[in-house]
This record gives structure tokens, sequence and C-alpha cells, in this order.
DNA sequence: TAGAACGTTTAATACGTTTTAAACAATATG
DNA sequence: CATATTGTTTAAAACGTATTAAACGTTCTA
């Protein structure tokens, strides 16, 4: 059985999902054939399925295996290069927003640095110096803190510690 | 005191901060300018020290406004209008992050209804199912138990559960 | 009431990113 | 060795978003 069967609509929805998290449309709806196949696809497969040309799809492949989420395997007899879904799809958006997190802590940083060359600072900056460096000290240690993989067991965990954060707030 | 002292760079990183929170770059430096200017702004002051267009300011202060980045006040004497930074600048990314966690939800919704439409589904395609609406599942009992206003006080605490959470995890 | 001072809207332009088609390089095959 | 098959690179085109300049409507002021 292979794709052909499922509403081109789906596709289109994980394109979003990955627009979403950052992607282009292409690189989610290259994930979510795969994802969706029962068998590994080649670069042509995908090229024929999705209407989409070859430099295209060749490139974003790359991009989908540098983080891991799809992974060239080798078919026997066949000269093509194979792609295989890796189906721990909630790691790939972890991965991805771990990459986003970083980016955000990066900017922070060189705010910082940036502000603090002046020496001609007002009050109010200062003040505003200081709350940026809470942020980035919360951010730096949410980063460093971050596991290298996550389950749905972990997310499960943290959703409930969530919740108990909110039973403790004040009501608004 | 007003923003003149400070390198322009600044704002160019708050610009990009904002890209990265999947924001425009010129909202991004808007509230980074006033975020760092002692006193609010008026919608000419942005338009000459950011060097943008009055269309483009106008547009993009109402961004802001919507997500209660910045206050429109009135100052007496003046017929412009001034624009206040809400100094809260947690908040505000928490807010933007929390309309794209629906987004991402949204998606998946749509991705699941229009999957399960379809029925004949081969065995891989089935557990693919099951495994979507799992995250779909802990994504919304996250998006739930979001409090509507965040802390840098309740940060920390998630950031310190974050890392009890770490000590359990199995090490790679 | 005429003109100035504002902020908003609009249509055109500029810009960056994505996508393509075609040329290309590398490898396999007969 | 010539040709076919495959994936990659590249330059151009297509596309969507951001930005601008200018027109506009409103409100204030003299």
């Amino acid at each position: 059985m292979n794709t052909d069967n499922l509403n081109i609509n789906f596709i289109r929805i994980i394109g979003e999902l990955g627009a979403n998290l950052g992607l282009n449309r292409s690189v989610g709806q290259i994930y979510g054939l795969l994802y969706m196949n029962d068998e590994p696809l080649s670069l042509d497969d995908i090229v024929i399925k999705l209407k989409m040309s070859k430099g295209s799809v060749s490139l974003n492949i790359r991009e989908l295996e540098r983080w891991e989420a799809v992974k060239k395997i080798w078919v026997r007899g066949s000269r093509k290069d194979f792609y295989e879904v890796n189906p721990d799809f909630i790691n790939v958006i972890y991965k991805r927003t771990n990459i986003r997190t970083k980016k955000i802590l990066n900017s922070f940083n060189s705010a910082i640095s940036d502000f603090e060359k002046n020496n001609s600072l007002s009050k109010v900056q200062k003040e505003r110096l200081v709350q940026i460096k809470k942020i980035q000290g919360i951010f730096q240690s949410i980063s460093n803190n971050l596991p290298e993989n996550i389950s749905l067991n972990i997310i499960s965990k943290l959703s409930s510690s969530l919740s108990v954060l909110k039973s403790i707030l004040p009501k608004k």
C-alpha cells in the first residue's frame, strides 16, 4: 500500500505545520509524504507524487537529512537513493524548536553586550538592561537543561507540571 | 535623555529577535526603540529615528498595540499620539509564542481529521495516526494549561522543574 | 473657512526566498 | 567507450511579503 489513497490535503497541512515551525512548505510536505508512506521513496517518486522539481526535492531532502528527519537507505538492486522517514515526529519538532531557542538566545546575548558598551545609560535604560539580563539568564538555563532527545513520556510529565503550576497561580 | 546615544546596532538586534519570533524586522525595531527610550515617542519621532516611512510605522505600531506591546498615550498639549512601551518584555514574547502554539495545534487537528476520513489505511498508516493523535493530545493539554500571563518568577520555576527532569533522564 | 498637522489607506515597488528548468558531474551499464 | 541513469548545482523566474510615496480624510487652529 502507498500514499496514493491519502487525501493530498493531508500533505498540504503537514506543509503548513512545517511552515509554522519556521521551515518551508516543501520540506514539510516531503516529510508528510514519507511519514505516511509505507515504503521508503526515491527522489523521483517524490518528484512525481508531489509534482515538485527534482532540484527542489534534492535540496529539501538534504535539509531533512540534516536534522535526521529522514534517512537515506540503500535498496538492493537499485541505483537510486531511497529515503525513509524518522517516525519520531515529536523529536524532529523538538530539535527544530531547540535550534530556534538558541537563535533567540544569541540575539539576547548580542543585544546585551552591545548595550553594555554604552557608558552613558539613563536610569530607565539601566533598569531595562537589568531586566533583559534576567530574561537572558532564564533562557540560558532553560537551554542548558534541555535534554538532547525528548519522548512523549517526558512531554507528558512537563505538561502535568504545567497544570500544577496553573493551580497555584492567582486566578485572573 | 533619549536613545540617540544608543548604538543603532542594538535596535537591529532586537529586530532580528522579533524575526525569530515570527514577526517582521520593523515591528521588532520599533519595540526595541521604545523599550530603550526614556520617554514615549510619537509616530514622527519613530519615522525619523528609524528612517522608516510613516505608513510602515503606522501599520506596525498598530500591530504592536494589538498584542499590548505598546500603549497609545495622550500627552497634554500635543495633538500627536505618543506610544509607550509595555516593559513586560517576557509577557510580550510569551503571548506571541502562545499564538504560534495554537496555530500548530490547529494544523494537527486538521491533519488528523483529514486523515481519519480515509477508510483504507494500511497498518503502518494506522500506527502513525495513533502517534499523531498522542502528540496532538499533549499539545492540547499544554495549550489548555498555559496561563494567560506569565512572570519571570513562573518561568524560573518551570526552568528548575526542567533541570529536575534532566536529572532523572537516562544519560545519552 | 482655509490651511496646517496628523494618522491611515492604497497602489506601486523593492526585496528576499522558494521553485524551477536546464546544465552538469558522477557513476553504472551494455 | 558511448550512453543512460542518477543526484547536484546554478541562473533565472515566480512568488509572497514588506516598504514606500503619495493621496486621502479628519481634526485642529488661526
